[in-house]
RNA sequence: UGGGAAAUCGUCCAACGGUAGGACUACGGACUCUGACUCCGUCAAUCCAGGUUCGAAUCCUGGUUUCCCAGCCA
């Protein structure tokens, strides 16, 4: 397979951070090995902005012989649970990152890690503070004037070692002392104000270590280290924490350790019309906006997957999207259109009416007709179906016009129209009810033109039906961008994000009708429906304990993305 | 106003002192039993001002704009 050419798995495009890690490599850095890590805080759900994350760290190990860690930075018992590990190795297995036995928690670390905090404390480079939360806060100045000392700062190593030995047996109660690093307070970088590693937490139980320790380090002292106790050689991360470096290079220049890895910060991803952030994200659940962490209009892993989503699209995202340290806000028709890339390729066609409109074929006999339909239009290796055709059926209510608008190439009153797979039809009888509704359509139809040309004339409309007596009724699910604003978040307005959700970015269709054969699907199968867009049968149609067999009235379809739609942009246009 | 970063087509990413290139989008066309797919074509950018150089997106100087930082969150 000749690879550059291939924009879905060969080409990878050099980023920066290959570019260091080429480099290394030549200079035979670590001895030239690559060992990257990805330490999720279990406190929510993965999101697109770690997919990224997650395909670069792993996409690394691949591709140099090396390994990537998946690490649980768990330092935070207050927010993290269980639930949240289990999903997050749910979402980074689905992705098709394999971690192998490399899977680890920084609490594995908290006994190793006190020790170093010891270590510490004896090279009089960290002390027990008592001073409250909003103490330290004016102790530490602010951006632009220095800090003062903390009156506790020059304890002595016996005192320390006393009073964090006490912190860890539980003397003290939550807040009222804290292990912090002895560093600078007028260093122009906050971070180096003497920053706080260790506090208590008397009386949580840690889904981990349950309730054996009851003061927890934070997450500069922890990083560095559980990297350095791992051998991570590169130890790549989001812009936000550029400034956290200089601390991270110091617990591991003043404590002894066997390497010093490397942190390297790359810009996080912004989406056009979401936000990415698991404070935002939970608010939206909690707040009742939407159905939870896996709702298809999250830009969750777990929503993109239940939305119909696929681990290569969001492989081919990632790849198209680049890595860089510039803030850059992608369009959500990038993201749609790797989605409708794999799935054009990769699944079956089918037919379903999702606004029914009745047609009758009044020269149709009562019989019913059976045709076999190509399931891909360019694969034969998807095969065939069949699809029965009677004397009423549904087409869409979109396919059917009164007064057509100009270039309008679908069903008009006395104009002739392509049914899909099937016959040539031509509408004689437009019925309406008392308040001129259309209702139902009379139609007559040319035999002659199943499987051929109809003579003498052409026919460019081309529609999707359905045969009514024969289709399974279904619950369609429609979703639309979750914000109106391409930035909700920071969107200079004044308003929250919230104001700017998108009341239609769920639209439920309860009777649409589909062809029989969808009757088989799976939780999870994906099909397009043609000229509509790709959808895949919701997780919540699982079939029945007893029979074996989905209920037809449970079908559940949600709306992955539409195909693109050059003829709606025209009408937009207009 | 302290510190740390970033600025290249509308968007994202290349070009590593030597022809500013690709992808997405947009626009035009061909094809079509999906107004899809595919194919062909077009438009479109180096933040600004100086300097170095035969030659600058790239190096230097000075500006401008944007982002991040004052958790006992990560």
């Amino acid at each position: 397979m000749s690879d550059t050419e291939h924009s879905e798995s060969g080409s990878r495009p050099s980023n920066f951070i290959r570019n260091i890690i080429d480099e290394d490599i030549r200079n035979n850095k670590n001895g030239g090995r690559v060992v990257t890590r990805f330490p999720p805080e279990p406190n929510g759900y993965l999101h697109i902005g770690h997919a990224k994350s997650i395909l670069l760290n792993f996409g690394l190990a691949e591709d140099y012989n090396g390994h990537c860690n998946l690490r649980f930075d768990d330092t935070n018992p207050h927010k993290e649970n269980i639930e949240f590990v289990e999903a997050i190795k749910k979402d980074v297995a689905w992705l098709g990152c394999d971690w192998g036995d490399r899977l680890f928690f920084s609490s594995d670390y908290f006994d190793a890690l006190y020790e170093f905090a010891m270590q510490l404390i004896k090279k009089k480079k960290a002390y027990v503070c008592d001073l409250s939360a909003e103490a330290m806060r004016e102790y530490r100045g602010t951006l632009t004037e220095a800090g003062k000392d903390s009156p506790f700062r020059n304890r002595t190593v016996e005192e320390n070692l006393d009073l964090f030995a006490r912190m860890k047996a539980g003397e003290f109660e939550d807040g009222t002392k804290v292990l912090r690093a002895k560093i600078d307070m007028a260093s122009p970088n906050i971070n180096l104000r003497d920053p706080t590693i260790y506090r208590i937490r008397r009386g949580v139980i840690h889904h981990q270590t349950g309730a054996e320790w009851c003061l927890y380090p934070m997450y500069d002292f922890t990083h560095c280290l559980s990297d350095a106790l791992e051998g991570i050689t590169h130890s790549i991360c989001t812009l936000e924490f550029e400034d956290h470096r200089p601390l991270y290079d110091w617990f591991l220049d003043t404590l002894e350790t066997s390497c010093h890895p490397q942190q390297i910060e790359f810009s996080r991803l912004n989406l056009e019309h979401t936000v990415t952030s698991k404070r935002k994200l939970t608010e939206l659940i909690e707040s009742g906006h939407v159905a939870g962490w896996d709702d298809p209009r999250m830009p969750t892993i777990a929503g993109l997957r239940r939305r119909g989503y696929t681990p290569a699209a969001l492989r081919e995202f990632c790849r198209r999207i680049g890595v860089t340290k510039s803030d850059n806000v992608i369009e959500m028709g990038v993201l749609e259109g790797c989605i409708r890339d794999d799935l054009n390729k990769h699944s079956p066609r089918r037919m379903a009416v999702l606004n029914p409109l009745k047609v009758v074929i009044t020269n149709f006999p009562e019989d019913d007709e059976v045709f076999e339909a190509a399931n891909h239009p360019q694969d034969e290796t998807f095969g065939v179906r069949k699809i029965p055709f009677s004397r009423e059926l549904y087409i869409d209510r979109a396919d059917f016009e009164e007064v057509p608008p100009k270039k309008y190439k679908r069903l008009i009153p006395g104009g002739e129209v392509r049914l899909r797979n099937a016959y040539v039809i031509r509408c004689d009888e437009v019925v309406k009810d008392s308040d001129g509704n259309v209702v139902e359509l009379h139609c007559s139809y040319d035999a002659d033109t199943r499987g051929k040309k109809p003579e003498g004339r052409k026919v460019k409309g081309v529609i999707h039906w359905v045969s009514a007596r024969h289709a399974i009724e279904a619950e369609v699910r429609l979703y639309d961008r979750l914000f109106n604003h391409p930035t909700p978040d920071n969107s200079k307005d004044g308003l929250s994000y919230l104001d700017h959700l998108n009341p239609g970015s769920l639209r439920t269709l309860t009777r649409c009708y589909l062809e029989p054969s969808l009757g088989d699907a799976s939780p999870g199968d994906q099909f397009q429906f043609e000229r509509e867009g790709y959808f895949s049968l919701d997780s919540s149609c699982q079939p029945d304990h007893q029979t074996g067999e989905r209920a037809r009235s449970k079908s559940i379809f949600n709306r992955t993305v539409t195909l693109r739609d050059t003829w709606a942009k025209i009408e937009k246009k207009r």
